[in-house]
Formats: C-alpha cells, structure tokens, sequence
DNA sequence: CAGTGGTCTAGACCACGAT
DNA sequence: TCGTGGTCTAGACCACTGG
C-alpha cells in the first residue's frame, strides 16, 4: 500500500477508537514514526481533511471534527433551536453592519429599477464555540429603517416579521462545493485555501418580492444537508 | 504575496481569457516559467480544483471545469431532459447489476424483519463524455422480479411506474461533501482522493413504504444544486 | 518512445501559537 | 522560547498515456 495511504488509515483507526481525541498528533512526530516525510504525512492528513474526519486550525495543530449540524434548507427551522435539538451549544456573532449602496448583483436580484440602499449583515456562527459558518445578508435600506438597532445577532426571520410584519412565504437556495474566500477564512479560524459549501438564498414574500438575500459559507466538515420533498 | 497564489492567479486569469482552452499546461512547463518546484506548482493546482475550475485525469493531466449541471433533488426531474436543456450530451452507462442478499443497513432502510433480496444497479452518469456520477440503486428484488433485463441505462422512475406500476410519491436526501471511495474514482476516471458531493437519496411511494434507496458521488466541479421551498 | 502526473526523500526558513 | 504548521527548494523513481 502507498505510504500516505498506511498513515491515513493509522489516523483513521486511530480516530475510530480514541473517540475522546480532541487533537492529532504533530506532523513531526508522525513523520517520525513512519520513517518518512512533511510531504507524504501532510497528503495523508489533506487527505483526511477533504473526507470530512478532521481540520486544522492555522499554526495550532490538526483536530478531529465532531458530528455534522443535520440542516434542511428547505424547512423554515430556526439555527438555535436546530442546533440545541442536536445537542450543541449555538452562537451567532455580528461581524458587521453597513448600509451601502447596491451594485449589479444585487440590483438584478432585487429587481430594482435604479440603484438604491442596502443594509449588509456580516455575521458568523458557531457550535460548540467552533465557528462553522459565515453569512452575509443583504436586505432593502427603505423597507428596513432601524434595522440596525435590532438584536442581529439572532433571528433575522423572527425580526422581519415582528418588527416589520414582512413575511418570508419561499425561498430558493444554490448550493455549491468551493473553497472559503481568504477574508472569511480568518473570520471562521480555517486555513486559507479550506472547503466549503457555499449556499446562496434568495427568500421571498407572498407578493413574490426578494426579501432577502444570503450568501452562506459553511465549513464543509461541519455540516450535512438533509432534503425532504413530498 | 505568495508563490503559489501567483501561479494560482496566473492560471486563473489564463482560464478566464482563453474559454476556448482545454487542457493546462503540464507541471513542468509551469514549474520552468515560475522559476519553482513542482510542489509549489501543485500547491495552486489543487487549489484551483478543490474550487472547482480544474479537474485532472489520471496522468492525463489538467483540463478546465465546463459549466456545472444545475440540478434540483426535489423536483423528479429526468437526468436526460434536464442534460439536454443545459446543452449537454448525457449519457448513462451500466456498470454491473447484481442480485444479492441484504446487509444490516439495507434490511433497516427497507425495514425488513429478516433478510431478503435486493437488486442493485450500478452505473455511470456523463455529460458530454466527462464521467461525473456514479449511483448505485437498491430495491427489492421480490418486488421487482425481472428487472435485469429492463433498459437499466434509462429512468429508473419510469421503469418502475410502467413495468411495476409503482410509483415515487416522496423522496428524503442527505447531502454531504467528502472524497469519492476509489474504487468508484477509477470508474469516473478522476484522481483518488478528488472531492464529491454524495448524496444518498430514499425514494417512498404512497404508503410510506421505501422503494428504492440510492447512493450517488457526484464529482464536486460537475454540479450545482438549486432547491425551491413553497 | 517521450511526456505526463503520482509518489516520495531530505532537507530549509518563516510566522504564529502556547507557555 | 520552543513547537506548530505554512511555504518552498531540488531533486528522485515510478506507472501510465499517447503518439
């Protein structure tokens, strides 16, 4: 068998049966051990990342992943009670808010006619204190005055229809599997260059008006979509 | 900035400018014109593909990503009419079907008390010539008595809804991104180790019953998932 | 056959983290 | 300060592809 191919199911058995590690051991004490080097413990290590098993955190080490936060995009479920449901402590942190002018993305999305203001929510999300995802929302400046002032670091859907009786009634969602823009990288304590699942979502109102428009990276070993269509 | 980020950019701008291109150029020929080692060079290749603009082929060499299939796991679309009103070729190729006895975590999707017979098909999805899924689909062989020798290259669906009088009222899928098994890489004529999108999909009929259980890898760069909610 | 990527060795220096 | 991973050099041999 190829050497890098012995050490990751080393790693592997190692995870199976230790369900208590937290942590790896270094790359140096496994080159060590295999007689070998950087070059061919890091392909077994990528390659454990790229399945999901485990995650580095830059310059601390390698860590083995925990479950993955079980998600239906299409249900309307809340990310608090979501999380709790599955036993992990939830956290939203408000990065950012800004109200900036639209570009042609944006324009397009909100089928606007000329350019206009939008509120941006920059924020980011942890279980477990692991931060697993960060999300950009965008929303009409003139539909949501005071915005701003809101507990944004909560449900966003819940504030929409409390405080500005709009509704979402459907959404759509893009899912695709990329790599994390270097900014939000830092943002979710992953290392340049790292997967995701980058998810973009439009939600509307019963008038078939964009509400809101998302742009979501999750950290691709964190989370598992689950779909139900009837 | 860093070596590899440069190539990386190098390449990328290269993409952009050429649509016409297909194939990079070799690693060694990058490696002359950057001045560097071929460790450096990988080191942007495989960040270009784990974002899905590149893919490889077995020392082949390094081609471009064409655009991604759009594709909905909810709406029971056909393969085929969804290919082609995207403008691609698709085709659908048989590896093996296969008759077999069940295991344990079959017997429990098909909640079977004791084991049984299931059949398995198992093939290869491309588009345009580019493998990029392979499925393997479980249903009952009591339930489908003579399915062998039905047109397994087509719609499963249909065989079911005009051969058995079955027919798929819901469905449940769980997404997840991880790294295609090799022996399924060999068969999709991709890299062990490259990333995919595996979904694993229960199909129900009317009475809740399971009527076939499917596990799909899909290359990562070859799709992009689009769901609607109501 | 020459050219490609796949795997691997044996080092190096650096920035950053934990202490 | 020392240990960690991040980046990089300068090679090597191999298996397989394509002409």
């Amino acid at each position: 068998m190829l050497l890098y191919q012995e050490i990751r199911q080393y790693l592997f058995a190692l995870i199976a049966e230790h369900p208590e590690l937290k942590k790896l051991p270094s790359e140096r004490e496994l080159l060590e051990k295999f007689q070998s080097t950087r070059i061919t413990v890091r392909e077994a290590l990528t390659r454990l990342e790229a399945e999901g098993v485990i995650y580095r955190q830059n310059r601390k080490g390698w860590f083995i992943c925990p479950p993955r936060l079980k998600w239906d995009p299409v249900k309307k479920v809340n990310f608090y009670q979501l999380a709790q449901e599955q036993y992990f402590i939830p956290l939203t942190k408000l990065v950012s808010f800004e109200t900036l002018a639209t570009n042609k993305e944006l324009e397009q999305a909100f089928s606007l006619k000329t350019s206009g203001e939008l509120h941006k929510i920059y924020r980011v999300r942890s279980l477990d204190e692991r931060p697993i995802m960060v999300e950009e929302i965008y929303c009409l400046a003139s539909q949501f005055d005071g915005l701003k002032d809101k507990a944004l670091d909560g449900s966003i859907t819940t504030i929409f229809e409390h405080d500005y009786r709009v509704n979402i009634t459907h959404e759509s969602s893009r899912l695709i599997v990329t790599v994390i823009p270097d900014d939000k990288a830092e943002l979710l304590n992953v290392n340049s260059g790292a997967l995701c699942l980058k998810i973009i979502r439009k939600r509307f109102n019963q008038h078939d008006e964009l509400v809101d428009y998302n742009i979501e990276y999750w950290v691709h070993s964190a989370i598992e979509i689950e779909v139900d269509s009837k």
